[in-house]
DNA sequence: CCTAATATTGAACGATCGTTCTAATTAAGG
DNA sequence: CCTTAATTAGAACGATCGTTCAATATTAGG
């Protein structure tokens, strides 16, 4: 489900013909620039010009192909939105195969790993780390996060919460977003990071070197916020 | 310093009067309407007509007073940031004089407890908390957080790091920024908690309910990614 | 109470925004 | 290879953006 939506644009109308490899090629090109664009300079800040530009396509090819910008946006949320659900889904899996219980590491790593190892070998999926981050702390984005994001987190909260019998729902939910938070911050407060240290680039900061220190940070919290 | 500066607008010019009391309260009412817009619709989303309409004032007088929109922008976060900067130093100093040594628990306390209490109890203060999570999480402000939030950083990172003398400093940054994330996630993502906790509002979601759970947690993580 | 500096008003500026339209070009289906 | 649906090209739309300006109203300072 990393491709486009069936057909392009609009969703209702009969097609009698395929659609031309040209064309498919156009409209990946604008979910890429737009996945930059939106990256860098926010939804707002990102005009549908820029981004047809830097896809060397025309203006109207966002309308066209994407029924808008504000769809255009949407689209490029739900293209890898599938797939990370499932490499965590997978990991989470991979996890409790491997033998004896869960623990809180290794589901922490499961919802984890599999976001910053993508970003952190692919500048493309490190654009959309950064828009994954922005859709979670803005209100307005709120219907994306719900339909893409909640029903995963959905997962990982109960899964949290088998290995706490005693603990409410919802003190593990509070904590599960402290660290989201603290995993999106990766994508988005290296320089932070890398300032507040004095540190060069690199050093303390590559973001697989980021993985570990995150993963034990999150799990003491968790531990410490929800035992009664 | 809660004041605006100096006089008004313009840095290089002779004044040959004071600014007016009406003056005055036409360039407050606009910082506080800028908070207030900019904090619900970004940087780029919220307009100088609608802040200007907000504020009941005029479009001109954004530039004439503050002297464009972004230096607007500036001013909005600079108007608060050494008032919570004070009472952070204030709150660590006062947790140093009651008795015996500082507990990591405590530093995180005086760092974390302005921010939650003042958000809490002031939908002005609550505004400014989001644009700090706005400038934090976002390099083009990168010369703001340096400027204004960066020093105090250094401060509690350098506390932080007296408690754990093994420890490396850029560690230690590491962890303070995902603490920091957590922490701008209560004013940020509240929704996101009552969503995903399935819970009414202010059942698990009260700001004042969350500052315990919150240093709970940091400490905890902190602690657990710090030991070698 | 004057008067000159300051502030507000209301309109206008050019630039850029997202969208839409028509004509020309491309390529799928038979 | 023809036909025609699909796509691209390029221009133009009205709306809104941030800023500026001249005229008017206000008010601090003497």
């Amino acid at each position: 489900m990393t491709a486009t939506k069936p057909p392009p644009a609009a969703p209702e109308r009969m097609r009698r013909r395929a659609t031309s490899k040209r064309a498919l090629v156009t409209a990946g090109k604008l979910l890429d620039a737009a996945e930059r664009l939106f990256a860098e300079r926010g939804y707002d800040g990102a005009s549908v010009r820029d981004i047809a530009a830097a896809a060397g396509a025309q203006i109207a090819s966002v309308s066209f192909h994407h029924g808008g910008k504000e769809a255009l946006f949407e689209k490029v949320i739900e293209r890898r939105a599938s797939e990370l659900a499932e490499l965590r889904i997978a990991a989470l899996g991979k996890a409790r195969t491997n033998g004896g219980p869960l623990t809180l590491e290794a589901v922490l790593s499961a919802f984890v790993r599999p976001y910053l190892d993508k970003a952190a070998d692919d500048a493309q999926w490190l654009a959309y780390a950064r828009l994954v981050a922005m859709v979670s702390a803005d209100r307005r984005w709120r219907h994306i996060s719900q339909r893409l994001f909640d029903p995963t987190a959905g997962i990982f909260i109960d899964e949290i919460a088998a290995l706490f019998p005693g603990a409410k729902r919802g003190a593990i939910a509070v904590t599960f977003v402290f660290s989201v938070s603290a995993m999106l911050s990766v994508s988005t407060s290296r320089w932070r990071i890398e300032e507040l240290a004095d540190a060069a680039p690199d050093q303390v900061t590559d973001m697989d070197a980021l993985a570990d220190p995150l993963i034990r940070y999150c799990a003491a919290g968790i531990r410490a916020a929800v035992s009664v």
